[in-house]
DNA sequence: TTTGATGCAAATGTTTTGCATGCAA
DNA sequence: TTGCATGCAAAACATTTGCATCAAA
């Protein structure tokens, strides 16, 4: 695979992501890097984030909502969608890895893994009402 | 909300997700239903579905591969995406809802469920391989 | 120089919607 | 009859892609 050159438009995004805890869709990063750099195509947002993310550098969440989302935050960890105000929070938890033996236990074939979002209120909404 | 008239092509829908374990995706479905009804329409397709899932006669299933797809059984259950065909399969086990307390242990919001898929090697492609 | 990255616009794939007509109640 | 459901086509979205140009290396 070919070296990725330096981009100023790439490091912009990659920066971004670092430094929100947002989990902003694919036009949310478009609408905030444009405030750095007006011209960026929506194009290049797309390709950046794959791009990232194939390489490991953020992580593609594919939302309980349908909505992909992106995270800076690559060390494992959960998240939950609040069902009031549809915002992805992280939640620090202890490894649930053990679900996979329970699953295993019942399925003939190799399980390697899983994906879970948790749901309900979050902190902010359940203040505010 | 108004009562649902009787349709055949509500009636084919849903007859042909309570008989397979397919896990279809719209599109799928709109073919399976043309065999028997060759007029019915991808609009119609989408309106039912999304009607019967509403209703909870059929769970919409946001897939990790990025896809929508349908299963009749409303049964609570977790679902296995194998990374090798792409298929999704039911997975019977005991029940995990304990790992909503030790998310809910780090985290200040209401977390009132989750949703789990589980990935790797499906049965068949063990075999085949 | 060479070649990957960009901006732009067109193309793609999926899902929704407006509307005239059909059909269940 | 009434009004929900349908088929059809257009519209709406989200994402990808082709291509000429730009800019790292």
């Amino acid at each position: 695979m070919a070296v990725n050159k330096y981009s100023r438009q790439r490091e912009a995004i990659k920066e971004y992501l670092a430094h929100t805890k947002e989990h902003p869709t694919a036009d949310t990063v478009y609408m905030n890097i444009r405030a750095t750099y007006p011209n960026i195509s929506l194009g290049t947002v797309y390709r950046n984030l794959n791009l990232l993310a194939e390489q490991g550098e953020i992580i593609k969440l594919n939302c309980q909502d349908g909505s992909d989302r992106f995270d800076g935050n690559v060390k494992p960890h959960y998240h939950f969608l609040c069902n009031n105000c549809g915002r992805v929070h992280d939640i620090e938890m202890e490894s649930i890895d053990h679900i996979n033996k329970i699953a295993g236990a019942g399925f003939d074939g190799k399980i390697e893994g899983h994906v879970t979002f948790f749901y309900g209120v979050c902190p902010d909404c359940m203040r505010n009402e």
